[in-house]
DNA sequence: GACAGTGTTTAATT
DNA sequence: CAATTAAACACTGT
């Protein structure tokens, strides 16, 4: 379930598992999540999803690239773009509930993409045309470009979730990434100074770097996506509970129809 | 049964 | 024009 660190370890996954593998075989199991266009919702399938995806894959897999929450995966010529949306995921061996897609490679080995709400999707395209399609509408990417000084009277929150003011932070982690900086998340991007600007750039930073730290480069079980699994951050789903800095509870209020978790002790 | 949920797009409204 | 709200997509978990 996928902000910028959550696809950037869908990336690196997808880089290890295919690396000097062929496709030998692909499976599309719900034509819903192959789509013809980016925007495309799923119930507008591609009309010729099987056969376009299948053209795809027939070339050598490369390393997939990342900018914000999209990835390019070129074969050759080809290449697949790929959108977790907020349930995607691809995952390694046995085939999972609700998967979309199948991959066979050449070591035996499957691969499946797997997609619950069909908010995620693939669009098979070309190396040429998926270029701009990675970037079409995106700002600066969170963690490899510089972090670009937020403009407009729109709450703060507000603007981080917007992916072509910055691209790659959710609502998990633009909420957390205001935590670290102080920042409470009514605030206006206008209202910011310099040296508040500064502190947010470093504390989106930072959520990212320490989210990318747990997943290193090894294949792990994320966070809450294991039921039962404990809920490593400091606000999300934590409404009531002590603020883990100033020991104050946790409040959560409702910005441009997302939940916001934030102190109110330490975020001003 | 009601509702929220790590996302994005489009239309309607202020 | 800038900004916000609502709805749609489809399904799981509480």
């Amino acid at each position: 379930m996928p902000e910028l660190p959550e696809v950037e370890f869908c990336r690196r996954t997808l880089e290890r598992w295919t690396r000097g593998r062929r496709v030998t075989g692909v499976e599309l199991i719900d034509p819903r999540s192959v789509r013809a266009r980016r925007e495309d919702r799923p119930s507008a399938g591609h009309p010729d999803g099987a056969a376009r995806l299948r053209a795809v894959v027939a070339g050598v897999p490369e390393a997939p690239i990342r900018h914000g929450k999209r990835l390019l995966w070129p074969f050759g010529a080809r290449a697949l773009l790929l959108h977790l949306g907020m349930t995607g995921k691809w995952s390694r061996g046995e085939r999972p509930p609700h998967a979309k897609v199948g991959l066979t490679l050449d070591d035996g080995a499957a691969l499946w993409f797997s997609d619950p709400r069909l908010l995620g999707g693939i669009v098979p395209t070309t190396r040429a045309e998926g270029e701009p399609m990675l970037h079409e509408g995106l700002g600066p990417d969170a963690w490899h470009d510089p972090f670009p000084r937020i403009r407009g009277r729109r709450a703060i929150k507000v603007a981080l979730l917007d992916q072509s003011v910055v691209a790659g932070l959710g609502n998990l982690h633009a909420a957390e990434a205001l935590w670290r900086a102080g920042i409470h998340p009514e605030r206006s991007a206008d209202d910011l100074d310099d040296r508040a600007h500064a502190g947010l750039a470093a504390g989106v930073r930072a959520q990212l770097e320490t989210v990318l730290g747990w997943f290193g480069d090894e294949e792990h079980i994320t966070y809450v996506e294991e039921r039962g699994a404990p809920n490593p951050f400091p606000l999300y789903q934590r409404g009531g509970e002590p603020c883990p800095r100033c020991g104050g509870p946790i409040g959560k209020f409702t910005q441009a129809g997302r939940t916001t978790w934030w102190c109110p002790g330490c975020q001003r």
